[in-house]
DNA sequence: GTTAACTGTTAACGGTGTTAACTCTAGAGA
DNA sequence: TCTCTAGAGTTAACACCGTTAACAGTTAAC
C-alpha cells in the first residue's frame, strides 16, 4: 500500500497549489487569491484546479485549515520549549506568541480571523475544515488555562456576582473546561475575549488613531488580564 | 439659487440608489450589494449608476458614511433623551445602545466594522467618506468620556505603572482628549477596546462556541469596565 | 496488452465592474 | 421663443471571475 508515483505527484501538486495560494494571499490580500490567479501562478489552466479542489471556497478552506494548524503548531512549540514550570508564564508566552504571529503574518491573520461570519447558524458549517482547525487552535488555549487552574486554582467571582443566567450558560461548558467552576470559566473567557479583541484591533488598524505602536499598550493590557486571572504577574519585558 | 427640478430628481434618485443598496445589504450581506444588483433593483441599467457614483467602491463608501451617521445620530439621541445628569450612566447607555444597534442591524454592522482593513497606510485613505464618518462616530464616545472625566475625575493608573513608552504615546493624544492625563486616556482606551472587541465577537459569531446568548456576559463585562473607570456602577438591568 | 482511471486541455456559460459611443430630454441663454 | 448645451439614460463591448462539459494523453491496474 505504498504511495504510487502518481500519488506522490498529486500530493506535490496539491502542496504547490496551496503554496501559490498563500503567496498570493501575503502579497495581495484575501481578494488576490483567486482560482485563475492560482492557476496562472503555476502555469495551469483554471479548470485543472478542480481535480484538486471542488470549488474556490474549498481551496480557501484548505488554506485556512493549513494556516490554523501552522499557527497552532508554532504556539505549541513555543510553550513546549519553555521549560518554565510556571504555567502562568506560559499564558503570557502564548498571548505574545499569538500577537507576534499576527503581526508577522497580517494577511494570513486576516484570512483566519477577519473574514469569518459564514452564517449565524448554517447546517453543515460545523464540519468545515477551517472550523475544525479553529477548534484545534482554541483547544491549545483552553488546555493551558485548564492546566493553570488545576495546578493552582485562581480566585474567581462568585456565582452571586455573575448572576444565575450567566452561571447557567458557563456551567454548561464546565465539562469542556475540565470541570472548572463557572467563575473560573468566566475569567478564562475574559482572557480570550480581551486578548482576541486587542490583537484584532491592532492588526486590522483599528488602533492607529490612538496609538502608532500598540506594543506597550498590549503589554499593559496583558498585565491587567493576568492580574484578573490571579497570576503572579511577571513584569513583561520587551 | 434654489434647487432646480432636475437637482431634486437627482437627489431623489441618489437616495433611491442608497436605499436599494441598503435593502440588498440587509437581505443578502455585503456581497449582495453589487452594482448590477442595485441597478436591477430600481429598473436601471448598470452604467446609469455611474452618473451618481464614480465606482462601486464609492457607492459602498457612501453607504458606509450614511450608516455611520445614522448610528451616530441614534446614539446621540439616546444620550440626549436621558435626562440623567449622571454622565457615568450615559456611558452604559451608549455601550448598550451600540450593542443593541449592532444586534438589530448585523449586516450594517458587518459592513461598518467587519470589512475594514483598507491598507495599513494608504495615502489618501484618511479622507474617504467612510473614514470621516467613523471619526464623527468615535467622537461621540470620546466627548462623553471627556465630559465624565471633567465632571468627576476618576482614579487612574500612575505614569510609573504605565511605563514611559505608553505614557509618551498617550500624552500625544491629550489635546484630542480635552487635556486628560495619560492614565485617564488609558482607561478611556480600555473602555473602547473592550466594548468594541466584545460587540464584534458577539455579532460576528465568535462567541457562539461558549455562549449561545452573550447578553448576560456583556452586562457583566460592562460592569467590570465601568468599575475600571471608577463609575458608581449602577446594576445593569436587563 | 487492454482497459479504466487520472490529469490536463479547450470552449463555453453566466456573472461581475467598467468604459465608450450614442440617444433623448430638460434647462439655460440669446 | 428658438437654439444649444449639459445631463440622464441607453446599448454594446471589454476584461475579469468561478464553474461546467466535452475531449485528449498518460499512467496505473487487471
Amino acid at each position: 500500500m505504498e504511495p504510487s508515483r502518481r500519488d506522490r505527484q498529486r500530493a506535490a501538486t496539491l502542496a504547490e497549489i496551496k503554496a501559490a495560494a498563500r503567496r498570493l494571499l501575503v502579497s495581495g490580500g484575501v481578494g488576490a487569491v483567486g482560482l485563475r490567479a492560482v492557476a496562472r501562478e503555476l502555469g495551469l489552466t483554471p479548470p485543472a484546479l478542480y481535480r484538486y479542489f471542488p470549488s474556490h471556497e474549498a481551496l480557501l478552506q484548505a488554506l485556512i485549515a493549513d494556516l490554523y494548524d501552522e499557527l497552532t503548531a508554532a504556539l505549541m512549540e513555543l510553550a513546549q520549549n519553555e521549560a518554565d514550570p510556571d504555567l502562568g508564564a506560559q499564558l503570557y508566552l502564548l498571548a505574545n506568541g499569538l500577537r507576534d504571529w499576527a503581526l508577522a503574518h497580517p494577511a494570513e491573520f486576516g484570512l483566519l480571523f477577519g473574514t469569518a461570519i459564514p452564517d449565524p447558524d448554517a447546517e453543515g458549517h460545523e464540519d468545515l475544515p477551517g472550523h475544525q482547525a479553529a477548534m484545534r487552535f482554541a483547544a491549545v488555549f483552553k488546555a493551558l488555562v485548564a492546566q493553570v487552574w488545576h495546578q493552582k486554582p485562581f480566585p474567581h467571582p462568585s456565582e452571586q456576582e455573575l448572576g444565575p443566567v450567566l452561571v447557567a450558560q458557563l456551567s454548561r461548558k464546565s465539562e469542556y473546561f475540565d470541570g472548572m467552576p463557572a467563575g473560573a470559566i468566566y475569567l478564562s473567557l475574559n482572557y480570550w475575549t480581551r486578548l482576541y479583541g486587542l490583537i484584532c484591533m491592532e492588526v486590522f488598524g483599528q488602533l492607529h488613531w490612538a496609538l502608532e505602536d500598540a506594543g506597550a499598550y498590549f503589554e499593559a493590557q496583558l498585565f491587567e488580564i493576568g492580574q484578573a486571572l490571579g497570576l503572579d504577574c511577571p513584569v513583561p519585558e520587551a
